[in-house]
DNA sequence: CGGCATCCCACCCGATACTG
DNA sequence: CAGTATCGGGTGGGATGCCG
């Protein structure tokens, strides 16, 4: 990513830019939310909304898409009437399943204190 | 923070909440970063800016500002001349340390995929 | 050195209305 | 139901300059 800086302290450097790939994929606040509601399995498109209710469906909607983007979560459309869209995480998303139970934990410990 | 929507599934609301509480905390691309180069000891100002390149000593400082209110990290003034300003993880910053490892890890496997 | 104050622009995001 | 389109304000954050 960035590794022209000095050649010293490459390790240091090098680190800092995984924690940076790792928000600039779940960073923002509800890109992290809405993958951990998709830990359960395929949830439908209200069902996030009404899961994560400070965010407004427009929100909701263009981090699904960078998140597909990013290879985390796949779009399942199911050609009916009434229309039905449901996500799920990808094996690759799945790998996140670390990473969102740490933030959960943490955030359980910080709202305790 | 917002429990208000139907009595039901009481807990997903709540673990939602708790990722959404740690991201109110570590959200925001420089943060985290911040927090894991504090997780090696005590980092001044200065070496915080260089181990951050793609952030402005605006943001690091504001950031700085933010975790400090939150009881992450502490400030350590010296009283000399030229003046130097230390940045450490407290107790309770110190327990972002699994937080962190995950991210970092995540992220270099995300890397190299 | 380690900031804070100010200006200013870009973009983020909410609200609303509309579509397949 | 599951979005997209468009508008507009509010805010995040860069650049610059000054201070203790």
């Amino acid at each position: 990513m960035n590794d022209s800086v000095s050649g010293t302290r490459r390790r240091a450097t090098k680190t800092g830019c995984a924690v940076e790939a790792t928000m600039s994929v779940v960073g923002g606040l509800w890109k992290p939310v809405l993958v951990f509601h998709l830990l359960d399995g395929r949830v439908r498109f209200n069902a996030l909304c009404r899961l994560t209710p400070n965010a407004t469906p427009r929100m909701i909607t263009l981090q699904l898409r960078e998140l597909e983007a990013d290879g985390v979560i796949r779009r399942i459309v199911y050609p009916e009437v009434p229309p039905r869209v449901e996500y799920e995480l990808t094996p690759f998303g799945r790998t996140l399943e670390p990473v969102l139970i740490s933030l959960r934990d943490w955030g359980e410990a910080f709202q305790s204190r």
